[in-house]
DNA sequence: CAAATATCCTGATAGC
DNA sequence: TGCTATCAGGATATTT
C-alpha cells in the first residue's frame, strides 16, 4: 500500500518523466478511475495539450501542475491500495491488465495508471486544489512539529495508530509506517492519545520523521505481495528494516519477545509486547 | 463533535 | 486439482 515514502519515490520518478513535457493524448479505460468527473470528455480535453510545469505531493496525494494555453490546472492522483504509475517507453509496450488511464507524451513515451482494485483515482482541478482542503499538512512539512500532534490530540481518545492514520492531522502515514513509528516510540498502537504525554509525542514526532526519511532513502517498502513498485517496476527495500509490521510470531529485533498482531483502529496492527507500552 | 461501521473492488490465500 | 469463502485496506459516507 503506497504511503508517503512510496508516493514520494513515485513523485521523483514522475517528475523526471513529466516535468517540461507535453501531454498529446489521453486514453481512458475504466471510468471509475476518474469518478469525480461527470463527463469523461472534461478529463481528456482538460489534459490534451497540457504542459507539465511541476510535480508536488501532499500526504499520499500526487499533484501534477500544468499549463494548458492560458489556463493553469492540476492533475491529482491517489494510488490508494493497488494503484501504480508506470512509464512505458513506447505506446505499443504490452498493456498490463487493469490499465485504466494512459497519458501519451509528445516525446513518444507514455505514463500509465494501473490499478487492479480500482480504489485509486485521478481528477483535474484548479491550482487552489480545494478538494484537498480537509487534508492536513504533509508529515515531512517543516511546519509539522510535535506541537501539531499535541494540539491535534487534545480532547480525543482515539488510539495512537488511529491518530497517526488520521490524514486530517498530519498526512502521509499509513498502516505500515504507523506500526513502525509506534515501535520506535516505544508505545503500543492501541494506546489512547489521551494517555500520551508531551515528551512522548515529541518522541513520536521524531521517530515519524526518522522512519519516513529512511524509507524514502530506501525507495519505499515492497511487501511480500510485491504490490508496490516504482515507475520502472523496481521494488523498494525498506521492508528489510521493518521491526514489527507483518512480523507476527517472529522475535523482536530488540528484545526477542514474540511480535503480536491485533486489530487497532479497524486495521491490522503489529507490536512488541515488551518494548512497547 | 468524535469514533465506529459499512462501502467500494479484486487478487491472494485458506479450506474443503 | 479446482472450487468457493474469506480477507486486506484508504478514504468517504453513514450511523452510533
Amino acid at each position: 500500500m503506497p504511503e508517503l515514502p512510496e508516493v514520494e519515490t513515485v513523485r521523483r520518478d514522475l517528475d523526471a518523466v513529466l516535468t517540461g513535457r507535453t501531454i498529446t493524448e489521453v486514453i481512458l479505460g475504466r471510468m471509475r478511475t476518474i469518478r469525480r468527473h461527470d463527463d469523461p470528455e472534461q478529463f481528456t480535453t482538460g489534459l490534451r495539450g497540457a504542459h507539465i510545469v511541476a510535480t508536488r505531493r501532499r500526504g499520499k496525494y500526487l499533484m501534477i501542475d500544468f499549463q494548458q494555453g492560458e489556463n493553469a490546472g492540476v492533475l491529482v492522483v491517489h494510488l490508494r491500495m493497488s494503484g501504480q504509475l508506470l512509464h512505458a517507453l513506447t505506446p505499443d509496450d504490452p498493456l498490463l491488465a487493469h490499465t485504466h488511464v494512459r497519458l501519451q507524451l509528445a516525446d513518444g513515451t507514455e505514463v500509465r495508471f494501473v490499478d487492479p482494485r480500482t480504489f485509486g483515482e485521478m481528477f483535474l482541478t484548479s491550482p487552489a486544489c480545494s478538494e484537498l482542503d480537509h487534508v492536513g499538512p504533509d508529515a515531512l512539512d517543516p511546519l509539522v512539529t510535535a506541537k501539531v500532534f499535541v494540539d491535534g490530540a487534545r480532547g480525543r481518545s482515539v488510539s495512537l495508530k488511529g491518530f497517526l492514520l488520521d490524514q486530517g492531522v498530519v498526512a502521509g502515514v499509513g498502516s505500515i509506517y504507523a506500526d513502525e513509528i509506534c515501535f520506535r516510540a516505544g508505545l503500543r498502537p492501541s494506546r489512547s492519545v489521551s494517555r500520551i504525554s508531551g515528551p512522548q509525542f515529541k518522541r513520536v514526532h521524531t521517530m515519524m520523521v526518522e522512519v519516513l526519511e529512511a524509507a524514502i532513502e530506501a525507495r519505499g517498502s515492497t511487501l511480500g505481495d510485491g504490490q508496490y513498485v516504482d515507475m520502472v517496476g523496481r521494488a523498494g527495500t525498506f521492508a528489510l528494516e521493518h521491526r514489527v509490521h507483518a512480523r507476527a510470531g517472529l522475535g523482536c529485533v530488540a528484545c526477542g519477545s514474540i511480535i503480536r498482531r491485533g486489530i487497532v483502529a479497524q486495521r491490522s496492527a503489529y507490536w512488541c509486547p515488551t518494548c512497547q507500552r
